[in-house]
This record gives C-alpha cells, sequence and structure tokens, in this order.
DNA sequence: CTATGTAAACAAC
DNA sequence: GTTGTTTACATAG
C-alpha cells in the first residue's frame, strides 16, 4: 500500500516524519566539494502540512480510488499475462472478454499486445465448471464487482455474478420441497426486495428511458455478434479445410458427405455420428506404423474407457452446438491457450502442406504435446548452421534418489535437440600461426540448447537449469592445464514426468548481452526450454612485449585494477615461456595463470619462481625475448597501461606499437601500452632503486601519462598489500558470492530461465558508470547519454521501470568518483550542459561503492579528543586534517594529492585500494632475480 | 557490519 | 517533466 493511503487510514495527512526515523542534521549532510554550497541543499522541512482540512476527505477518496483503480488495472494485465501463458482461470477469461469487448476501454492503457482469444462469450466461461470452481468464480467476481469504478464493466460483472450464482443454483441437487427455485426470479426479489417505493419507481423510470433509447439493451450483444460472427466462420472454413483432406486422403477427391447434414446429427446420437463415416478400404499404408508400442511420451498419459471418452465428446459436442461455435480449451484442464499452440503448428503444417491444408493440423492436433512435437521436428528440420554442430554431450546425472513422484508418473528423459556454435579464434597467437586457409581449431564459442518437456505436470512451472563445478572449482576458477578449457555440468530441472538432464560444456563466461548477434536466451514456451548463450569474446586488452628483456627480471604490470576486476573470465596471462618472471603478485590476480607457448608444446606456468627457459631454446624468432598477453573479455582501453622492469639496468623507450597488436578479433586498433627495454641503454636515472619513477608519456599513447612506477615503502605491510587493497582481491568473475564450490549440487546456483538476467545485472551501478564514462571521450557523458549506454550495454538499462535511472543518478551523485561539469554548448553560450566526467583517480584506479553512510556515523561517534584515524573508504580520497574540509570525507583537494605522506603512522588507511595515485603500486616482493648479471643476447 | 540497490522526498530548472 | 541531492531503508552475505 502506498504510505499516502496507509497514513490516510491511520487518521493523518500526508506521510508525516517518523519521529524515530534519524533526524535531519544540516550539519551532517554529505556534499561533492564540487558543488557551491547551498545550492542543492536540502533544508529541513519545517513547513505545516499543506493540504487544508478541508481538501483531506476530498485527497483521502483520490488515493483510495487511484489505488483502487491500481489494484484493478493490475488484476486485468494479470489475467491477460494467464490468459496468454495459458494459466487462466475461469476469472481471467472473463476480464478478458470484457476487455475485448468494452468499446471505451482505454486504448492508450493497451501497451501489451492484445491477448488473442477465441472465446467471445463469457457465458461460456461457465460451461462445465463445477460447483466448486463456480464457488470460487464467485469470490473473484465479486472483487471485480468491488473494485470496478466504470458503470459498464460494473454492470457487465454484476451480471457475470448473478449467471454465476444460477449456474451454481442449477448444480445443486433439487431442495427436500422438489421446487426448482427460479434462481433468476429470486435475483431479482433480492435486487428489487430492499428498495422503498420512491427507489422503485426511479428504477422504472431508468428502464424506460433505456428501452426507448437506441441503444442496445445487451450493450455487449453487439459486439459479441460480429466477433462470434467471424469466429463461426473462421472454423466453418477450417472445417471444410479439413473435411477436403480427410477426402482427399481416404477415397480421392469426391465428395462423400453432403454438405449440411453434419448439423442435423443430434448430440447425444453418437452413434448416428459413427454410422455416417465414410467406407473406405482399409490399407497398411493408412496406418504404417500401428501404434502397438507406445511412445515414450504417452505412456503417463490418462487411460480412459471408451464409453468415457465417448462420454466426453458427447459433452464436448453439446458445447459446440449451444455456442455455435468451437471453444477453445479453455478453462479448466487444457491450460496452454489454444490460439497459440494452433499459430505454432500451424506454422510448421504450412511448410509442407499444400495450401488450404494448413489448418488441417490445427484442428485436428490440438494437442498439446502434438504441438511440441511438430516443434522438435522443426527444430530438427531447421538443421545446423555452417558453424554449429548438434551437440549430444549428455552426462548421467548423479541423481541420489528416484524422484519422489517416480510411482505416480513414469520417468523419463526429455528430448532435446541442442547445438554447439563452433568458430575460431583469431587471437594474436592463432594470427600468427594460422591463416584462413589453413586455419586454427575451432572453438565452442555458444550452445544452444532446445529440450522439450511437451508433458510437463505443472506446466506453469518453468524449468531451470544449474551449473555444476567439480572437484570444488568455483567460477571463474580454471584447473584445467594451459591450452585447455574447464568444462562444467549443465543440469536442466523440470519436475515431473522428466528426469534431469545434464551435459558437459565449457565453463567460461557467459554473454547474456541481449545483443542482436549474441544472441542470448532463456525461455520456456509451448513446453520448449530453450537456452541459447554464447561465450563473451576474449580480447586481448594488453600485449607486451618486451625484447631485450633480461631473462630474469621482474615484470610488474601497472594498469587499472579496478578495470581488471571486470575483465572478468579467464584473465590469464598467454606468455612466452622464455619470460619466466612475470610478476605475479604485483599484479593482484588469484587467477591460476597459464603459459601459451609460442611451440606446440605447452607449458605451465609455474608462477614467479619459474626456472627462466634459456633464449638459446628458442625455435622461432617471432617473440624473441618477453611477451606477456593479458586476454579479458572487457573493450576496456586502458586495462593495462604499463609494466616496470625491476632490478634489471634499463632504458624506457616507448614501446614499438608493431609489436603490440591484438584487440582479439583481428583488428589492430589497440592502443600501446607498454615500453620496451633497451638493455643496451643503462641509465642510472631510471634505476629501479629510484624511490618514485615518473615520466612523461609521448604525446601518441594516451594510457602512458599516467604510469608511474615506484616503490612502496608501506607495501610491506601484510594487512595492506592483502586485504585492504581492493585490488589485491580481483573477483575473477563478477559473481555472486554465493558460493558454488562444492562437488554435489547442493550449493551451486540455480537458475530459473527467468532469473537469468538478474543474476548477470549483479555489476554495481558505480562500475557500470564507470565503465561507460571510460567508454566516452574525455570520459565524459551527459545524463542522457549514460542512460543510453545502460540501454545498450546492461541488463539494467533494459528495464522498463525507470529504476535504474534513479539509481544512476544516486550513484553519480553520491560518488566522489564522478564530478559534475557544466560545459557551454558551442554556438549557443547561453545553452549549457551539465557533464558527467570521471575524476582523475578514478580514471587511474576504478571505483568504488557508493553510499556511505557509514562514514559519517564513525566520524562522529570519534571519542573527542583522540587524534581519530581518518576514514577509511574506498570513496574517499586520502585527506589531511589540516585540510579545512576535512570534515566532509568526500572533499579532497586535487592538488595536494600528489604529496600526501604515505610515511605517516596512518598514511595508508585512507587509499583502501582506491586512491593510489602515483604512490607506489607495486613492491618487488620477490625480490630481485638476477641469474648471473647479463643478458644473454 | 559492509556493499549495494531502491524508493522517494525535495529542490531547482 | 528532468536532473541532482540526499535520506531512508532493504537485502545479501
Amino acid at each position: 500500500m502506498d504510505p499516502g493511503r496507509k497514513a490516510m487510514i491511520a487518521g493523518r495527512g500526508p506521510p508525516a516524519r517518523d519521529i524515530t526515523a534519524p533526524r535531519h542534521d544540516p550539519n551532517s549532510r554529505i556534499s561533492k566539494p564540487t558543488r557551491p554550497s547551498g545550492s542543492g541543499s536540502r533544508t529541513p522541512d519545517f513547513r505545516p502540512p499543506k493540504n487544508a482540512p478541508t481538501l483531506e476527505d476530498e485527497q483521502s477518496r483520490q488515493w483510495v480510488s487511484q489505488e483502487d483503480n491500481f489494484v484493478l488495472k493490475q488484476a486485468k494485465k494479470k489475467a491477460d499475462i494467464r490468459v496468454r501463458e495459458g494459466r487462466a482461470k475461469p476469472i481471467d477469461w472473463l476480464a478478458v472478454i470484457l476487455r475485448i469487448i468494452d468499446p471505451d476501454r482505454d486504448l492508450l492503457d493497451d501497451d501489451e499486445e492484445e491477448v488473442q482469444v477465441d472465446v467471445v462469450d463469457p457465458e461460456g466461461v461457465f460451461e462445465g465448471l463445477s460447483d466448486v470452481q463456480l464457488a470460487e468464480l464467485e469470490i473473484d467476481i465479486n472483487s471485480y464487482v468491488a473494485l470496478e469504478t466504470k458503470k459498464r464493466n460494473h454492470d457487465y460483472w454484476k451480471t457475470m455474478q448473478i449467471i454465476c450464482t444460477d449456474r451454481r443454483q442449477k448444480l445443486k441437487p433439487l431442495g427436500p420441497e422438489g421446487r426448482a427455485v427460479s434462481s433468476v426470479a429470486s435475483d431479482v426479489d433480492k435486487l428489487l426486495g430492499p428498495k422503498t417505493y420512491e427507489q422503485l419507481e426511479a428504477l422504472e423510470k431508468q428502464i424506460r428511458a433505456k428501452l426507448r433509447s437506441n441503444e442496445p439493451i445487451d450493450v455487449y450483444q453487439s459486439v459479441l455478434d460480429s466477433r462470434l460472427d467471424t469466429l463461426r466462420k473462421q472454423q466453418e472454413e477450417d472445417a471444410s479445410g479439413v473435411r477436403a483432406k480427410l477426402q482427399e486422403m481416404l477415397t480421392g477427391p469426391t465428395s462423400v458427405v453432403e454438405e449440411g447434414s453434419e448439423n442435423q446429427v443430434e448430440a447425444q446420437n453418437v452413434s448416428q455420428l459413427v454410422r455416417r463415416q465414410p467406407n473406405f478400404q482399409y490399407s497398411s499404408t493408412h496406418d504404417p506404423e500401428p501404434l502397438l508400442k507406445l511412445h515414450n511420451e504417452d505412456k503417463a498419459v490418462e487411460v480412459v474407457d471408451e464409453s468415457v471418452f465417448l462420454q466426453k465428446i458427447v459433452a464436448e459436442r453439446r458445447r459446440v452446438l449451444k455456442l455455435g461455435y468451437i471453444p477453445s480449451r479453455q478453462p479448466t484442464t487444457e491450460k496452454l491457450s489454444s490460439s497459440s499452440t494452433m499459430r505454432a503448428s500451424g506454422a510448421v503444417a504450412s511448410s509442407s502442406a499444400p495450401p488450404g491444408t494448413q489448418r488441417f493440423s490445427t484442428i485436428v492436433n490440438e494437442d498439446f504435446s502434438q504441438a511440441t512435437k511438430a516443434l522438435y521436428e522443426r527444430e530438427v528440420a531447421r538443421g545446423v548452421n555452417e558453424d554449429e554442430e548438434i551437440f549430444t554431450g549428455e552426462e548421467s546425472v548423479t541423481t541420489t534418489a528416484k524422484p519422489q513422484w517416480a510411482d505416480k508418473y513414469r520417468p523419463r528423459k526429455p528430448r532435446y535437440f541442442n547445438r554447439v556454435q563452433m568458430g575460431y579464434e583469431w587471437n594474436k597467437y592463432n594470427q600468427t600461426h594460422y591463416d584462413h586457409d589453413n586455419p586454427p581449431p575451432k572453438v565452442v564459442q555458444g550452445y544452444k540448447f532446445n529440450i522439450f518437456y511437451p508433458d510437463l505436470i505443472d506446466k506453469s512451472k518453468a524449468p531451470t537449469f544449474k551449473i555444476i563445478r567439480e572437484h570444488g572449482r568455483k567460477r571463474g576458477e580454471s584447473f584445467a592445464p594451459a591450452g585447455e578449457e574447464d568444462t562444467c555440468l549443465i543440469r536442466f530441472i523440470a519436475g515431473p514426468p522428466y528426469e534431469d538432464i545434464a551435459f558437459r560444456i565449457v565453463d567460461k563466461e557467459w554473454d547474456y548481452s541481449a545483443k542482436r548477434d549474441r544472441g542470448f536466451r532463456s525461455s520456456f514456451d509451448k513446453g520448449i526450454l530453450q537456452l541459447h548463450f554464447q561465450y563473451k569474446k576474449a580480447f586481448t586488452r594488453a600485449v607486451c612485449c618486451t625484447n631485450f628483456l633480461h631473462p630474469c627480471a621482474t615484470v610488474n604490470f601497472i594498469g587499472s585494477f579496478d578495470t581488471l576486476h571486470q575483465a572478468q573470465a579467464d584473465q590469464h596471462f598467454m606468455i612466452n615461456p622464455t619470460a619466466a618472471n612475470i610478476s605475479r603478485n604485483n599484479f593482484g590476480l588469484t587467477t591460476p595463470m597459464s603459459a601459451m607457448p609460442q611451440s606446440s608444446t605447452p607449458t605451465a606456468w609455474n608462477g614467479p619462481n619459474q626456472t627462466p627457459l634459456n633464449f638459446d631454446d628458442q625455435t622461432t624468432s617471432d617473440y624473441y625475448g618477453y611477451s606477456a598477453n593479458i586476454t579479458s573479455n572487457e573493450q576496456v582501453n586502458n586495462f593495462l597501461r604499463g609494466m616496470s622492469f625491476s632490478d634489471v639496468p634499463r632504458t624506457w623507450t616507448p614501446y614499438d606499437p608493431r609489436m603490440l597488436v591484438d584487440n582479439g578479433i583481428g583488428a589492430g586498433s589497440f592502443e600501446p601500452s607498454a615500453y620496451m627495454i633497451d638493455p643496451n641503454k643503462n641509465d642510472m636515472q631510471t634505476s629501479v632503486d629510484g624511490p618514485d619513477l615518473q615520466f612523461d608519456a609521448p604525446e601518441n599513447s594516451r594510457g602512458f601519462s599516467r604510469l608511474s612506477i615506484s616503490r612502496s615503502p608501506k607495501m610491506e605491510c601484510d594487512a595492506l598489500a592483502s586485504d585492504t587493497l581492493a585490488f589485491s582481491k580481483p573477483a575473477p568473475f563478477r559473481l555472486p558470492s554465493t558460493d558454488d564450490s562444492d562437488d554435489g549440487d547442493r550449493s551451486s546456483r540455480e537458475m530459473t530461465a527467468m532469473d537469468i538476467d538478474d543474476h548477470c545485472a549483479d555489476e554495481p551501478y558505480a562500475k557500470l558508470i564507470y565503465r561507460a564514462l571510460m567508454s566516452a571521450p574525455n570520459h565524459s557523458m551527459v545524463l542522457q547519454e549514460i542512460y543510453q549506454w545502460f540501454r545498450e550495454n546492461t541488463v539494467k538499462g533494459s528495464s522498463d521501470t525507470k529504476g535504474w535511472m534513479n539509481s544512476i543518478r544516486h550513484n553519480l551523485s553520491m560518488n566522489a568518483a564522478f564530478k559534475k561539469t557544466e560545459r557551454k554548448i558551442a554556438g549557443d553560450e547561453s545553452k549549457k550542459s551539465t557533464e558527467w566526467v570521471l575524476e582523475e583517480f578514478a580514471i587511474k584506479d576504478g571505483v568504488q561503492s557508493t553510499t556511505r553512510h557509514d562514514i559519517l556515523r564513525s566520524q562522529f561517534s570519534q571519542p573527542q579528543g583522540q587524534i581519530a584515524q581518518r576514514q577509511s573508504s574506498p570513496l574517499t580520497p586520502p585527506s589531511h586534517e589540516s585540510m579545512p574540509s576535512s570534515s566532509n570525507p568526500y572533499f579532497f583537494p586535487k592538488v595536494e594529492q600528489l604529496e600526501l605522506p604515505y610515511g605517516g603512522p596512518c598514511g595508508l588507511e585512507d587509499v583502501q585500494g582506491v586512491y593510489i595515485d602515483d604512490s607506489p603500486l607495486f613492491t618487488d616482493n620477490h625480490g630481485a632475480q638476477f641469474c648471473d648479471g647479463l643478458p644473454r643476447f
């Protein structure tokens, strides 16, 4: 309930401030430094309530009616959805029918596609309902009566009420008096009985007026009639189509059954109907497969006695005769919306059947499982594309016990038709070693699972699947040796009568983006579970080739570690086996690295202490020297901004762009990101022992301008080096921390086909905004551009609700990483645009969380007198006590930040791995690893 | 408790 | 109506 209404009920005005809630404190407000004080800041609202008491009642009424209206709208929408999904209850049909026949419904309101219903007579809905169902329906109708405000609709529901009561009366056995009560009469009694004479008189006037008017007495009759007419015609056409087809099949193209004869057949006279069937000679060709063997799918089908079956047919026929058209199989048992089934199977038929007979299957084959079967066949007929193969990697499922329902339904495996998509990966390595005539081995790029559950008992419950990783491996971790891929099991769980089914697939990060070409799909429709996904493409973001480097040097990578976080998936170093000493530690990676050798024999990367290979072992000269490739899925440009090399005499020289190649797909748009070393020059000025090393970047390499190398005096502190540094704990996948380590399935994350989107949507707003801004020129965007980026690149942004926009604004406001700047639009000085730009520190180091109320609390609860530790906040760039705004955790002066005293007693708490600035990024924990002094070249 | 998401009030435009 | 700021609260771990 909305707060307004709640308050109204409680006898108050609009929501008042909760006195138990934290109070406004103008002094404690968090604000960002860039904003002029005063503007935009709020003062507590001490104004008297806006509403004069006289207005209150009127407003209350409005709230109530608005809420009721909302409830009503929602109810109607839900009804629509249920009808469309084949889960409709009788009340839903009534609601949907009303929507269709309501001549002045709000067309603008119909944002959703109109439900295709072929039942247009609300009375038909009541057909065949039991007393219990009717009772339920009555309750539902009553709530509509209560909610509906429009007169006409209200009347409709009133009428339905009466019909419903009438039906129930009729179902009841005759009372002891043996007198059949005319329920309508009693309704009339009820209606008129309590009225006074005056009221009756008024009513009479109304009725007379109504009779005099030209308006049809039954407002719906005309609409109904026209729809019925269309429907009947259509069904007649269908029927004659079927008849023609049958004739052709059975006796050739001569007419046997006379026109119209069927119409005279009385419903009860089934035997007559049977007799009228044309005679024909049986031939085995008519029945090539006598169904002696039950189809797997049919084994659980209900067994019906012949007489019962005939009775059912008679009842059905009666109903058809009464209604004048063939009702769809709603509303009770067959849950599937037959119209959609019919359309779907019709489409199947149309591909092969001669024109005019398309409807054949639609009428004869209304059966759900038939339709699903047809879809299965269509899927099979569709075959595989050039880059696809049929995938049957079915694994035995380790089922603990027989399912509980095993005695009720015969357990069976679902049928499936799966494809695996294969393709070439034109990464640097493959580009070097293969060409299009002589391509590299194909790798798995994605899968298309189509699993068929035509006879699912509970059709309203979509099957689910889960990913099972074995041997305690977690998401993002890799146990596979170099050059091989990890696999996992994907297990589909549906419920009775289906057993689980599992397949072994490659375990890489999925690309959930609903972008046109990536084709992510997860749906359950018409009994078919479809799960189509591709893996994220690996982009080689940085290829650092350092020829002429001493073989034992340690290479430190400098980059945006936050970006690294986002670079999830299979981050690994593909390193030349000769590059033995790439310091893993300093990169803060926890993912196992693997080596990608140039030669055909993979060599595992054993970490920094691996013995370097001798250069003489090199057989090719392609990568003579050291190289390190870092692959990531993300197209983040300044993923890696540099490398540093310890313990070798060196000169930094601009990196040779020819050595840097890849963006993973062969296009050469790669930004230079490292320098190489010329060992022949020994420049002591840049000796590694110098405290901080900074240099100016060449103009053409914008990533370099922020490159810095230095030694950290503080990094020896274990606590800092391990946990407090954001980048020291990269999450290989941005996965929910739900831990799916475990051999079995218990803790594996389970997903329904529906909640996948959520699952992949868990990258925080702050990081997404960061990515958005990073992708923009000048790291700057206006709000609308950010929105657009979200729409194009995130699941959040594809949501219909506006909440995500709110959250974006919230994040922009709250996060010190984002700075609002006013920019004049060229040409029109009067117009300004507000742009959001990334702060320098954020560009380098990424962003952290948004809302940090704890900051304030901890700050103000500091014991007085004591020198308070500065607040640790990922958002808080280091601030200084002496700074004028040290009370403001978001405030930090840009100039001073370069001179922060890291040596101080509490100097490092502030950085929290975020504000790294030009201060020490790495320490060389592993010490020097010289072999014998000089490089062997 | 932390990190994050979400809703919403409110001001300013 | 949009944009920006802030508060409050929810939720998962």
